[in-house]
DNA sequence: GTAGTGTTACTCGGATAAATATTGTCCGAGTGACATCGG
DNA sequence: CCGATGTCACTCGGACAATATTTATCCGAGTAACACTAC
């Protein structure tokens, strides 16, 4: 039960990229910097969110990332599911028709109550995090996080971010 | 975001030391053999649970573990937290403040929003998790799991359950 | 027949390797911007 | 002065090690039951 160290990486990328300039793209380059991180590593997170269709990469200069759909139709349960797969934590071994006493395989065709169970607190647990939006977690940084950081960050924001002379809609 | 392979078992463990009798109890060896698991490995989870007050582990010849407490009183939140940990599935690594800017301390006093919203769906997972007990588990394995199954279980726990002769209140 | 005692076999417990997943790093392919050259 | 073109630098993308965690295993300490012996 522990989530991937990239999964709290892409959740502020992606709260960064929030922030910038819509068409603006920040290289990941710039968001590793700000976070720390190793650039190639985050690259590795980055395209999982991007094949997941939640950001968009442009190569060559002046490239970068940036989102392809609006904050607030992006949720931390999308990100977390690019990052960590879409497969729940419990994954029923189905253990209890492992044992020597060799029951047919008919008897085992309702589902296991233990699965059913965690699946429900799974449920529980993704529809909590889908009702987390970027959008969402923008207006309670603004509101919530000291005023200096929030500075901070939009400095960031404005000289990292690259705005695409051609608008291109891919 | 995996549990360990082990929860399921120390809940398949957890639900068949429900079903037997009280003061009696089952060894290691013969929940390992119903799961088709090895006993060393089974132990570790369930001395994860004796040290987290859930089981009841008594050595010597007619051993084994049992219930501390009544299946009413035990959620599978109590096994998942023995098993994996308390520490929550998100654990920030207060990233936002690694970046070359160097800002103060007191500017990250406040939480981290992230880490706050995924607090908050956590939060609702093991309030999910703590709503299901070994108690409902038992009362929707007889109603929903095929007869067979459970016959072979209850002859499974009539077998190798081991009833304590003298009455000991340790 | 009863109590005491020694042995025994069974249990759990912790320390120790193998396997797997995660984390971190590197180099290559692709692309758009820029500078140069020609008209 | 304007357009086309070639070069270049910057980007992302996937393949390759190092580390941490999980999984699996073995051997040892402890204990209660059993059998035996003495009373």
């Amino acid at each position: 039960m522990k989530l991937s160290e990239g999964v709290e990486a892409a959740i502020h990328a992606a709260l960064t990229l929030a922030g910038l300039e819509r068409e603006a793209t920040m290289p990941a380059s710039a968001l590793a910097g700000q976070f720390g991180q190793s650039p190639s590593y985050l690259l590795k997170h980055l395209n999982a969110l991007t094949v997941a269709g939640i950001l968009q990469s442009l190569p060559g200069p002046a490239g970068g990332y940036r989102l392809a759909r609006l904050p607030e139709a992006i949720s931390l349960l999308d990100i977390v599911l690019a990052v960590e797969g879409p497969r729940p934590a419990f994954r029923c071994a189905e253990i209890r028709q492992r044992g020597p006493a060799a029951l047919p395989v008919s008897v085992f065709a309702k589902p296991c109550v233990i699965n059913a169970a965690m699946l429900r607190a799974e449920k529980a647990y993704r529809a909590a995090l889908a009702h987390e939006t970027l959008d969402g977690l923008m207006d309670a940084h603004t509101v919530q996080t000291d005023p200096r950081a929030v500075a901070a960050g939009c400095a960031f924001v404005l000289q990292n971010q690259r705005a695409q002379k051609k608008s291109k809609t891919v």
